[in-house]
DNA sequence: TTTTAACCGAGACGGTACGTCACGTCTTGTG
DNA sequence: CACAAGACGTGACGTACCGTCTCGGTTAAAA
């Protein structure tokens, strides 16, 4: 699953010649992008603004990513991996669903509805950074889904065999037209997803 | 449900002199526009070369919009009118909803999934442009999902009072989802929309 | 000797429509960059300081020049013109050409050595741009020469048909010599170049 | 006369530990920097491109020179000194000055010409650069020029002690302005020079 | 019919970000 | 230590697009 893109990587593989590059600067060039990302959005951000958070420069961002839209690729690459969290137990069906809808409506939000939206256009041009956002949304749910599944199935709510499979594009499909229709992601429409779509689906 | 903008007026109303604006221009550019937004996306797409397309200029454009984001917001307004259409009755549920999840994925697969991720970044600044998305995506299908489940429940494949929401969200999420995962949206996509997500959860 | 240069034109002659150049940016840029060519140099004088200075933008530079070199030649080029000035009548051969040579040494220590010093490099490429510093250099003292000498033969210094032509190579070019060589060009100098060097030749 | 300038020393005197440093590299660096000054000109120059062509690393360039500059000045030093050659006698002073002045004409025809030139601005700012080119052109001059004058003198063409020093300013003087005037400097100048300015100025 | 005011195309203008390149410094590994 | 390789911060370069502004010329309603 290791959605490998063909960026940023020194020129051969097995050289060896030369000062080595600075893993710093690539993880303080990352950072910067995605605080910058987060506060300004992906057309407002600068490159040499980046540089300067950083306390780069833009010669060193322009040595390891082709252009600004990888660079943010690649920001939102690094920041996604250390995101996975247990999903807590309530007990039921329904309260799990809910704390998961819940915690997927913070996200979106937050930076990662900015960032998703962001990234829309260039998805179209690159594979791999759709796979990447794909698994960006999916991945962790994946797993929590799963174990909700399982947990509720162990409960009795669900009959053995119940497929988790529509809750991974539906629970987030919906969220992201809401997204891009403005509309709002709260509580209440947390409450209508699990309600009124989740659990008649896995009943079903 | 006429979303209006603050956009595209003649200064004053009273006034009388001059040479009136030539309606031609406005739709050779909102034409020009549109077909730029497909082919190359939203930053990509240059207002020089909408005037240059429209055989217009700069100044034109800009004496009708503030600014390249009302021009593309416009233009998609335009577009949508003209695109209701009658689904047909296939005389089963089944075939009636496959037909529909066909439908967009075409649509999708076409120019307005090029337009609708175009679009992704400019939603968040203009809530405006949000709504007129979600209607560019929903009006249709309101109407044609209602007259759908309406022949089902007639037929009697569906309970009489079976509501057509959820349908709604439903599906165009899980196809922009998968538009932005840069998965396909084929006919096998649309046969697991319908069976496994659509008719069980109008079952249920 | 309109040294006409490639440079500095609008696409076509005879074309019409847009709005026109408006040529006191042109003069504004072209003053800013004389100045700031007198001030640091021609490596350290930046395009982008140059349009600050003329209250423009680099686009209308690059608009109207291809490069910083021939910004700097067409400001030079400008500049020139305007600088013929009469030689006064001391009353005597030796008195006239300490004048003038000394008229020289003011220039060259001033702005004027810093340009040819600075555009040595560019002559080599610019065959035009060789010929306008050489007017820029010879023009004034075609004329100043042949006065000073008329009036010399006039006063019995000199025998009839005495010849200018080596004061027009000699002079500046030992002036340039020395320029070169990081030696004053003082009022020693004058006096070491009319006394041992001008009225020698001049006298043979 | 050995026109001493700060650059290039190892930086202890009394340092003995490590490896000493490779001559070889340091002459392969200052023939590579001749050639392409020639070539290309001092702005066009490239140390990047001098460490390349001479299989070096730039790290070796500045550990031995401060700068571009002084690299530049001392690739000129070293490439004049085996320049120094015997001025042939003719028999009469006419043709040893013509000789002379083809000779020069040759080399500025050549690359030096082009170097000095190309030094031109840097000279301003480096009064060790401006004393080197000075003795770059006048050394070798000084030499020939007291020989070719003793020689006359001896044959009794010239007078018991005729100065030889406006040759060494008025010669290269009158060159460096033609080639900086993009004149040609053929032997029909040499001619020019030599009858109406030199044996003038001689005899006089 | 004449005015007249707004239209239209073209394109110059001030700004600002882009991506490239050279300079001079530094930090590796190998002799 | 020297040396080759090459990453790094700095800063100018020349390009491209945005949104504004003038031009000369056109066009239809108002006088």
């Amino acid at each position: 699953m290791a959605t490998e893109t063909a960026t940023n990587a020194p020129p051969a593989e097995g050289n060896r010649a030369g000062r080595p590059r600075d893993d710093a600067r690539e993880q303080a060039i990352l950072d910067a992008a995605i605080d910058l990302l987060a506060e300004v959005g992906y057309e407002a951000m600068t490159v040499e603004a980046v540089a300067t958070r950083a306390k780069s420069s833009k010669a060193t961002i322009y040595r390891r990513w082709p252009g600004k839209a990888e660079l943010v690729a690649d920001a939102i690459r690094r920041r996604h991996e250390p995101m996975l969290c247990e999903p807590e137990n309530t007990g039921s069906l329904r309260g799990d669903l809910l704390a998961l809808a819940n915690l997927m409506c913070d996200q979106m939000n937050g930076t990662d509805g900015a960032l998703i939206c962001g990234l829309a256009v260039a998805v179209r041009s690159d594979a791999d950074l759709g796979r990447l956002l794909s698994s960006f949304m999916h991945d962790q749910k994946h797993h929590n889904a799963s174990l909700i599944i399982s947990r509720a199935v162990d409960r009795g709510e669900l009959p053995e065999g119940a497929g988790y499979e529509p809750l991974l594009e539906v629970t987030p499909g919906v969220a992201l037209l809401r997204q891009m229709n403005g509309e709002p992601l709260d509580h209440a429409f947390a409450e209508y997803l699990v309600d009124r779509i989740l659990i008649p689906l896995l009943r079903s």
